[in-house]
DNA sequence: ATTAAGGCATGAA
DNA sequence: GTTCATGCCTTAA
């Protein structure tokens, strides 16, 4: 496993309940160059336990078109149950946008 | 809203 | 080693 991957998991399995964080963003605090590789490698995740991938969102807070675990809806499930507000079946990203501290 | 183009890590051939 | 296809994307037109 290649740096950038134990990154973009590092800080994926560090997304606090009820918080969500956009492809771009997870790219550049991963330091990633495109966001399409952030999705690549969650897409090949091995441990769903610990990577959130639900907690992934495109940048507008809709979901990902084909989410590796389950579905989109099962996405959507998990995150209605970790305290996410849906609007018009995306996340509401102003309310639920991760922001790191520092 | 839909389409097109950008840009790159990964894996198979 | 290199070429080609693919992807949980983004942005701009």
């Amino acid at each position: 496993m290649t740096d950038k991957q134990k990154r973009v998991y590092k800080i994926t399995s560090l997304i606090p309940l009820g918080f969500v964080l956009t492809y771009k963003k997870l790219a550049q605090l991963s330091g990633v160059k495109n966001p399409r590789v952030v999705g690549n490698i969650l897409h090949k995740n091995t441990d769903p336990q610990n990577i959130p991938c639900h907690r992934v969102v495109h940048s507008d807070g809709s979901l990902a078109k084909n989410y590796a675990f389950g579905g989109i809806k099962k996405q959507e499930e998990k995150l209605e149950k970790e305290g996410i507000e849906f609007v018009n079946g995306k996340v509401k990203l102003s309310k639920h946008l991760w922001k790191i501290k520092n």
